[in-house]
DNA sequence: CCCGCATCTGACAACGTTGTCCAGGCTCTA
DNA sequence: TAGAGCCTGGACAACGTTGTCAGATGCGGG
């Protein structure tokens, strides 16, 4: 009784089926599911008979019962480290872009820089059997994604590549920039350069470090371990490490910042001492133009970053991607005024 | 025979399901579904065999399966209008994190401030059974979500009322604190203030021109309708739009701007003309500190209008929220100097 | 020694959709 | 008018999981 009440009329908090939607249009559960999906083989009369039962039903086709059959989401997710930095919203949104344009849903989540996080977040992904998984790692061993890869999930690490396995990796050339960035300041006469940047666990720190240190080896400068602060993140430590730099006997007469958070610091610093002070930082940052001097910086394309890895994503799905790659994208000095300051005794 | 293959050992691409766990395990179906559920029940011993079978195996449980059965499928959509926009990655990064603490996942889209893509997002979302939406709604008409809500989708509607529903809105006080904005700077002796904002028919413009009318009655000031820009979006004609302003025989002495995006090209304009020219912005900008001078705002916390929404949604979804609601949280000015400026004839 | 009880396990149906396949009715032609 | 062929519609199984329920097993007590 209260079985044949549930399927002839559905409850509050029941959605319409397309059994519900066949039986209230009075023909068979297939022509339905062919009505709504614009399969060929429905005559107009009874094509409109359907659609006059799902628009009162206020029916909806459930998706999940939709993969569960067809064995794909359309779905891709995206693991990243924290929305709320400005340099993933641009790369989050270039990788939905081309989601949208292969007609997949983006899920995300962010990892909090937590690698247990990151693993947890990837797995619930692939529990929710995502076709493809952009992430930027927090952790430096991938070898869990192992049975997914295997099982076909399509995977493309960004920014920093994939720990103890092999696959598709768009970085941006943390190296190269750094060195440019610091062989400018040498250009413009400074020796004693200081860098501050994150953990060097993280690979694009570690690679911006490396990239000072040839700089620094190009031009024949001794490096001195009071010139370098790694490890530090929080807006506090940042501030102390600067402000060590810059005093003392022989301070530094520049900073490369490692990072758009770091930077953002220093100019504060810098402005606050009220002595001028070069500065050139890893990513662009809004407004950088406006601010007295510009900030010179080694700018990455973030979102030329999303669209890449996102792109090489939906290739490998098509199956016309076969061995991973590593991709570097070239970064570029923008010249502000801060990279250019001469040094001042 | 092909059946029979295909059934004993997953193929590549075919992973392996409870049935296959069950086999290799030599137990029942729903053993290894109380094992993979932590369901009690079940000896140590049983449950090792199992959990060996899974490790070997590298099954992964599928959740679509799971969410077919069980009606609910732990996951928030989120339709907001551009991830890259500042403004929405803290408010994306509070709902994410509200949703982590409900083990839900998040899925998002963007619908570009275009009222047909925010719909089809909205229902494709809908199909895909989320439990809930919180959605920043670019269209003014939102009926097609009533059959939606009725069958039980919690909803959410943040930064700008829902059309022609009843539903929970969450937003800033946009006109109490453009009034605030604009007799901040008429406390400070301007008469002539120009106005720099969306299309009014976003619902947010249109209360902050509210604002600004509001204020400048109260102040017994006749705005001139050349004061006024209404709808520029994109930097080229807010740069005319301000330059224009600033011009001609009776120019304003002080801009309020409309949102960050305009914000920030005015500030360009003013910084280009040399004069110094009044500003007070609505939303925070980075690095508004720093500008000489610093830029006074009108902020609106985009963090706690996605926790306060989020934990709404939740809260219908718990059944302890009976009544649709509108929430407005207060905005907050930022005095940082370029609103303090005196009139310049 | 047998019964009852508690504990553990498994068979089965159901969730809502889509793919396969067949039946029935129609049209068109000879 | 009968037969062939096409077109439309529907019955049924399957996707992988979980809830229900009943069966099996082991243990202790009468």
């Amino acid at each position: 009784m209260a079985e044949t009440a549930r399927r002839t009329e559905s409850r509050y908090g029941n959605r319409p089926t397309m059994k519900d939607v066949a039986a209230r249009a009075g023909v068979g559960l297939k022509t339905v599911s062919r009505v709504v999906n614009g399969e060929p083989g429905v005559t107009p009369d009874t094509e409109r008979r359907v659609q006059e039962a799902i628009d009162a039903l206020g029916f909806r086709r459930n998706d999940s019962a939709r993969v569960l059959r067809k064995g794909r989401t359309a779905s891709i997710g995206l693991v990243l480290e924290d929305l709320a930095d400005p340099f993933y919203g641009p790369l989050s949104r270039a990788v939905e872009e081309v989601a949208r344009a292969h007609g997949a849903l983006l899920i995300n989540g962010s990892s909090a820089e937590d690698p247990e996080r990151e693993q947890e977040l990837v797995l619930a992904l692939c529990a929710r059997r995502v076709d493809g998984l952009v992430v930027i790692p927090a952790g430096d061993d991938h070898r869990y994604l192992e049975p997914e890869i295997k099982a076909g999930v399509a995977t493309v690490f960004v920014d920093r590549p994939a720990g103890q396995i092999d696959a598709d990796v768009v970085l941006s050339d943390s190296f190269g920039g750094a060195r440019d960035g610091v062989a400018h300041l040498v250009a413009h006469g400074h020796r004693r350069i200081g860098f501050i940047g994150d953990m060097p666990r993280i690979h694009t720190a570690a690679e911006r470090l490396r990239g000072y240190r040839a700089a620094m080896e190009d031009a024949g400068i001794p490096v001195a371990d009071d010139w370098m602060s790694l490890g530090v993140t929080d807006p506090q430590r940042v501030r102390r490490a600067a402000e060590t730099m810059l005093s003392g006997t022989s301070p530094v007469t520049a900073v490369f910042a490692g990072n758009n958070r770091v930077t953002v610091t220093v100019v504060r610093v810098i402005a606050e001492r009220g002595r001028p002070v070069a500065l050139v930082g890893f990513d662009d940052i809004e407004l950088a133009d406006l601010l007295q001097p510009g900030v010179t910086v080694v700018a990455q394309d973030a979102a030329q970053l999303g669209r890449t890895a996102a792109d090489r994503l939906f290739r490998q799905l098509d199956g016309s991607l076969l061995r991973p790659e590593r991709i570097e994208l070239p970064t570029r000095l923008i010249t502000r005024g801060s990279g250019e300051l001469p040094p001042s005794a």
